[in-house]
DNA sequence: ATTATCCGGGG
DNA sequence: GTGTACGGATAAT
């Protein structure tokens, strides 16, 4: 019988003393599988000069060698005579090979790399692409059909539009700590494709057709298996559901003693995880949005902070349904109508979170595509193993044998490695007009494409003639004859992303998109993975040749354009920024291309642009992390801000407002005086209490409870006055406050926004504290002093008259 | 300055 | 599951 399917997770089960791989998916027809192969073999591989038998004697308890194959394999890029040892189980591979690696002379290798794992390597299968399979149905009692398999591949590299349902739980609360032995879940909200549900376990009356009322908590878990296997969802999505909704729902389901067999195979939702809790859910992959956006997409937004509101509202311009929280558990004791509205905020949640899994999945199975793990792992894979896992297919597929990871005292000794970084070219402050950017497009993957930096070919014995760099730590040559590894994949992808690239031009398809970024992220994370202390194919010397020829090449920039006359204003790492004083952006554009002519392999310097005008500030001591701090106008009138963010979140909006329209002032009107003029307008406005309250509202956020705090800012000072008012205040809570007129500490003048009226708030402070560190840098620029923005003004000095 | 710890998200 | 743990900010030494 012949299949064509699509397999979402990937697992293995023992039985009758054999491992069985299990693919679970969706067939082409739509119908969820499990494909079945117990014909694959565990092993770890042995190098060095060894009789085999002694190998195939190794026992241990249950655990024993089954044969042993000789393989020619590659070593670190190098040529070598190995033996495949083959073990009856997955688990006995650790035990074997410790008894292996203790007969002399024997290196063992391959032995940590999950069995799943290497199927899905050894068979070439990438998950989520169209798999076929010939094989016969068994019967192994699960939910699905299951077909044990004699063959499969993979021929055509079409992915599976998944089936999504996003879940989320509302939780009895009332004293504002997760307490999941004692307090029940009320109500569930599921969301899908023409599909949207809330179970909840109190009756009140409700004209929303999606709620659906249960006689008890146990009920309504119960339902809560019904509707998921009605829905038969390849994805289930969560936002924050590995660290709250699953582990909630596994313990409430203790509790009240439900099954909650979910899994395709009949079985719960396994909650696992030392440091963060991971639920998983046999046969299905469980997304956790939150996790996937904190770690790979939190770069590319603008918001620091990652709830479900501040990420919808930044993606999808949505927000949640507004209700106050700490009315859900009053409202459900008291049995109230307001039910209702939790029953809205909690659908809603659950629609937000299905948006987002659409609108972040491309990406997500862009990523599944590459790095050929399913999405279960690649949603919770730490971003450094990225890299690595790319690394690991990549390899397998040149023969090369997977090197080990280090022992604890080899990543110890790592961590004092120490690469010289970037070249950074401190720019002069001041305000500069006619300014020309250039920057190396993709600096660090381009030179170890170009340069062919790779662990393998580091001063190899084949040749001499190869690239050389010298550096901090020595001397280093890359071999002129053969492509190493990293070299190798790193230029596969960025030519792939280049073509990608064209395509994007011809068509607006959002997935090219997606490609384009997975192919970026993961081609950056290279210099980085070289000089990671846990990696397997660590090498400092890479990480060392790609910072030093970095530099090379930016001072060849930089000293090229000084000799055709033009002025560096600031460099650091692969940008260059020039004055362009009498010169016109055609010479400028000569330069690139004079530049260009010169750079081997795929290294590029782009034209980034043209600016008519930018201001670069001074660093205050101690703002040492941030070294630049710069504000350019480009020439379609917009601001490109960089290094100000010390305006953020805590700051007033006055704070905020004056910061941008004086950096705006200096750059479109180029007006010293009409900047000074505007902001002692504010101050003088501030001082008679003019600005509108609203404008000088502080927010901070909470980092823990108010009693946790040894020294009492202004912030935990609102918040206790937020308590004192019976508001239930924690970690995370943004505290708003205004700062009053009065003597004392800061924190004695603290009051709430409802308990200041317009005339209360203290201008002064707000001037000293707020809009002057904000601006002052800027004017030191324009040689302008802080005493010539507050000092009174002529006409309140001569009131006294 | 450098190292330990805490926290994120969720109700 | 042939298992391992992130990373940034802040507090503590």
């Amino acid at each position: 019988m012949r299949l064509s399917f699509y397999p979402v997770d990937v697992t293995y089960v023992v039985r009758d003393g054999r491992a069985a791989i299990l693919l679970y998916g969706r067939d082409v027809s739509g119908r969820q599988v499990c494909v079945v192969d117990d014909s694959f073999e565990p092993y770890f591989t042995v190098v060095g000069n060894i009789d085999p038998v002694l190998l195939e004697a190794l026992r241990d308890g249950d655990f024993f060698v089954t044969r042993v194959e000789k393989v020619n394999k590659n070593l670190n890029e190098h040529d070598v005579d190995a033996l495949r040892v083959f073990t009856n189980l997955p688990k006995g591979v650790p035990v074997l090979k410790d008894l292996a690696k203790s007969i002399p002379g024997v290196a063992v290798y391959e032995y940590d790399v999950l069995f799943a794992r290497r199927y899905l390597i050894d068979k070439r299968i990438i998950p989520m692409v169209r798999t076929e399979v010939e094989g016969e149905e068994v019967q192994l009692g699960f939910r699905v059909p299951c077909l044990r398999v004699s063959k499969i591949w993979q021929e055509a590299d079409d992915i599976l539009a998944p089936r999504v349902l996003a879940v989320d739980i509302e939780t009895y609360n009332p004293d504002n700590k997760v307490n999941m032995k004692k307090n029940p879940i009320l109500m569930i909200g599921l969301y899908g494709a023409n599909f949207s549900r809330v179970v909840t376990w109190k009756k009140f009356s409700s004209k929303l057709d999606y709620v659906e009322f249960v006689g008890s908590e146990a009920d309504m878990l119960k339902r809560f298996v019904e509707l998921v296997h009605e829905c038969g969802p390849d994805v289930i999505t969560g936002y924050f559901s590995d660290g709250f909704d699953f582990p909630y729902l596994a313990e409430r389901a203790k509790v009240c003693k439900v099954q909650l067999d979910i899994g395709l195979d009949g079985s719960k939702i396994d909650i696992a995880g030392k440091i963060e809790n991971e639920a998983r859910i046999a046969g299905i992959s469980h997304v956790d949005i939150f996790k996937f956006v904190r770690r790979v997409m939190s770069r590319s937004l603008k918001t620091d902070v990652f709830t479900l509101d501040a990420v919808s509202k930044e993606l999808l311009g949505a927000q949640k349904h507004k209700v106050d929280m700490n009315r859900l558990a009053p409202a459900w004791d008291e049995c109230s109508q307001d039910l209702e509205e939790f029953c809205k905020y909690n659908l809603q949640d659950c629609k937000l979170t299905y948006d987002l899994a659409v609108k972040v999945l491309p990406l997500l199975l862009e990523f599944v595509r590459i790095i050929r793990l399913p999405p279960y792992d690649i949603n919770r894979m730490p971003f450094s193993t990225f890299v690595e896992w790319y690394l690991i297919h990549q390899a397998a597929g040149r023969n090369e044998i997977i090197l080990n990871r280090p022992s604890r005292d080899m990543e110890g000794g790592r961590m004092a490695d120490r690469v010289k970084g970037a070249f950074v070219f401190e720019p002069k402050p001041g305000f500069y007009e006619k300014i020309a950017v250039f920057d190396y497009r993709s600096l660090y993957p381009s030179i170890i494409a170009s340069h062919n930096i790779s662990k393998g070919v580091l001063n190899c014995n084949c040749c001499t003639d190869g690239p050389t760099i010298d550096t901090e730590r020595g001397k280093f040559r890359y071999c002129a004859k053969r492509k190493g590894l990293f070299s190798e994949v790193i230029q596969e992808l960025i030519l792939r992303r280049a073509e990608i690239k064209k395509e994007i031009k011809k068509s607006q398809d959002p997935l090219l998109a997606a490609r384009s970024e997975a192919l970026k992220v993961l081609a950056n994370s290279f210099y980085g993975y070289m000089g990671f202390a846990p990696a397997r194919w660590y090498c400092i010397e890479c990480a060392e040749s790609t910072t030093a020829w970095a530099r090379h090449y930016i001072h060849k920039a930089i000293e090229t354009a000084q000799q055709a006359g033009f002025t560096v204003l600031y460099s650091d790492t692969d940008s260059v920024f020039l004055l362009l004083d009498k010169k016109s952006k055609d010479e400028a554009l000569a330069l690139v291309e004079q530049v260009n002519k010169s750079l081997p392999g795929l290294m590029e310097l782009d034209f980034e642009g043209f600016y008519p005008s930018g201001v670069f500030v001074s660093l205050k001591a101690g703002e040492a992390g941030a070294k630049k701090k710069y504000a350019l106008l480009d020439e379609k009138g917009n601001m490109k801000i960089k290094g100000f963010e010390s305006v953020r979140r805590n700051w007033s909006f006055i704070a905020k407002d004056v910061q941008k329209r004086v950096l705006e002032i200096i750059l479109k009107d180029h007006d010293a005086k009409k900047a000074k003029a505007y902001v002692r307008q504010v101050v003088d406005d501030l001082r008679k209490n003019k600005i509108p309250l609203d404008k000088v509202v502080i927010h901070t956020a909470l980092s823990k409870g108010t009693g946790a705090y040894s020294s009492i800012g202004p912030h935990v000072a609102a918040a206790r006055r937020l308590e004192s008012q019976g508001v239930e205040v924690g970690s995370g809570t943004i505290v708003k406050y205004v700062v009053i007129k009065g003597k004392g500490k800061i924190r004695d003048k603290v009051r709430l926004p409802h308990e200041a009226k317009q005339d209360d708030y203290d201008g002064e402070y707000y001037i000293q504290n707020q809009v002057v560190p904000g601006v002052e840098r800027i004017f030191a620029v324009l040689d302008i002093k802080v005493d010539d923005l507050i000092s009174e003004t002529k006409q309140s000095s001569l009131s006294g008259f």
